[in-house]
DNA sequence: TTCATACCTCGATCATAGCCGAAGCATATG
DNA sequence: CATATGCTTCGGCTATGATCGAGGTATGAA
């Protein structure tokens, strides 16, 4: 035994209740305070704050400070690819009761800071159909094409480019067991949707709603087949 | 809150040290008995007992009884590829000790029943390139051209199509961060190469030991770009 | 300054669950 | 048949850690 890096001490991160429903909502992406936490696991901000401290030691979220108030956010994109992956694991095992919110979520939602769910899969097997972008193993590439595509759609790719953070990056959806695109380009693309007005965030969870003229929109730039 | 699958309970099952010390050893892909399973994880087999029922309810592991032994095994390679998506996260905070074995690790080893490390990611990467492999999204696909390389290196797709699981998949590999080729396919090029000589494999670990004649024929069958 | 808010530390409580000894089935071997 | 092995259930012990109340320290507002 001893064999490769300890899993458990972080999956036992992930295990509790209480820190599972705090990442689960950082996973909508944006950055939220130690009391919003708290409220979102159903705890106290004592116990929150222990819980928090700990998933930051972890390497788990990443928290910045302002003023009298404490943002935390994901740490990294793995974060949320490995949150996916769990979450694939849990609902294949969990076929009952599909809540309300449920189809919801399985057509748009956020998934850290870019689209996942059926469109977000409809949209990356698109570009990648047409020859937008160009996938080597684990690798996302944008071809020249695609940025052409990218700056008729309003993104600027010289701005993204320069930053630390890989330009385009595979995530598991796992509702539909597929790719859908991350990284820098990914966030880009889901910004640009919503300052067009194609869609809008629920701000209460991770759902996003297309208006109608938006899914025309969406539908005429990324064609299924 | 109470958005999506239920995250934290499988969490919590692979965040105990015994049952992840289990799951790492059954990484390596070889069903392993009950009472192997409790040394590898430094329990008594009463508690063992109780761990593996609690996997086996969770759905991360399948049991397959055959005499009075119980054989357990990962379910599904979803699975598999979670507890490497995990490592990675792990691995991440850990840049300090790197154990003797683990540069060996990182060359090459078991994934589940699939070759994973440097040497997975560099076939994976080589057979994508030359156009053996196209990949669409999470679906891997194989073209007729590799095909062909597949007949020609042994492996008999024919009975592998029939079977249920999928011929390709996409696997993320923890060490590289990369993609490597997981499925049916994926074992049995695994299998393959064991046959051929080309390596063994520790039986007491996941570590694959490539042979000198087997190196040379790999780097033959797969150069690097 | 005074007050309120956001966050943290300390200490005590309490429940969960991991652990093993003992004993009980089931299956193989002699 | 008797005996050994593999696995399981039961009961009790124990420790880990999640939780909250109380009290303390920054930051911002009045």
């Amino acid at each position: 035994m001893k064999e490769g890096p300890d899993i458990s001490r972080i999956a036992a991160l992930i295990g509790d209740p209480a820190r599972a429903n705090m990442l689960t909502a950082l996973m909508a992406g944006k950055a939220l305070t130690a009391t919003e936490l708290a409220a979102e696991a159903g705890v106290t901000a004592q116990t929150a704050s222990g819980h928090l401290a700990k998933l930051r030691d972890g390497g788990l979220v990443q928290v910045r400070k302002q003023g009298r108030h404490k943002y935390f956010a994901l740490a990294h994109g793995d974060v949320a690819a490995t949150l996916e992956a769990l979450m694939g694991l849990a609902a294949s095992e969990l076929r009952t009761r599909t809540g309300p919110k449920d189809a919801a979520m399985r057509q748009a939602r956020v998934c850290y800071n870019h689209l996942a769910g059926q469109r977000g899969v409809q949209m990356f097997s698109c570009m990648l159909g047409r020859g937008d972008l160009r996938e080597d193993g684990e690798d996302v590439t944008i071809t020249p094409q695609g940025a052409a595509f990218a700056a008729d759609f309003g993104v600027d790719l010289e701005a993204l480019s320069s930053a630390r953070a890989p330009l385009c990056r595979a995530c598991l959806d796992w509702s539909e067991r597929r790719t859908h695109l991350a990284g820098s380009l990914g966030r880009a693309m889901l910004t640009r949707m919503e300052e067009m007005r194609w869609l809008r965030r629920d701000p209460d969870s991770r759902v996003i709603a297309f208006l109608s003229t938006g899914e025309m929109a969406f539908q005429q730039a990324f064609p299924l087949d």
